[in-house]
DNA sequence: ATTACTTGTCCTATTTTGGTCAAATATAAG
DNA sequence: CTTATATTTGACCAAAATAGGACAAGTAAT
């Protein structure tokens, strides 16, 4: 599930258009189109009003949203999964603060 | 190990000074010394460069210089792992391009 | 025929990249 | 200690990339 999935599917599941949610969140319906599409990601502060509009959890939008971040420096590289278990290995390394 | 550290590693392995490296790679030594302490990340072209000096794979290069791009994504992130293991699993699916 | 959605092209303001340089610190040598 | 030599750090910068969008035209669904 991608960020742009998961929003598409709040507005339809609240029985919601598209222009009428671009409205709530002051952008046009052809750049919410795309972000549904995940070919644009929404500004991280309209989250929090996603988030309000349709009862969901914040930071379900807010790692789906990181993910998207993730992803796109990745998707052209052959050694995507081999970096994103060493990045894994560095955060979790530093999170485990060993004081 | 990040990029920064491999390269100190195989810089020192190889009884060389910033100095001499930084003029390889035609860089200044302060901008190389923050390469190689990872505040700075270096030009993916020059992966090639330190590769031949040093003799060393260009695909591990690669690949902890891509774990670094990701970590700078995510390293302020709380929720940094899940978006992780979720973009893992977007790379994942396409990768086994179900026709 | 409308309404809803998607897509392509374009734009600019902000952020990031990749770097310099000088000064500050470490480290080593005499 | 003193002095070279090596490395690190902070402040700053131009150029390149990205973010976040608008808008019009094209498709799809009703």
């Amino acid at each position: 599930m991608t960020i742009g999935q998961l929003i598409k599917q709040l507005r339809e599941n609240a029985g919601m258009k598209q222009r009428e949610l671009a409205a709530k969140l002051e952008i046009g319906e052809g750049f919410l189109s795309k972000v549904e599409n995940d070919q644009k990601l929404i500004k991280r502060d309209d989250l929090t009003k996603i988030s309000q509009l349709f009862n969901t959890k914040l930071s379900e939008l807010e790692t789906l949203w990181l993910a998207n971040k993730i992803y796109n420096v990745i998707k052209y590289e052959s050694n995507a999964i081999d970096a994103l278990h060493v990045a894994e290995e560095e955060i979790s390394y530093l999170t485990k603060q060993k004081k």
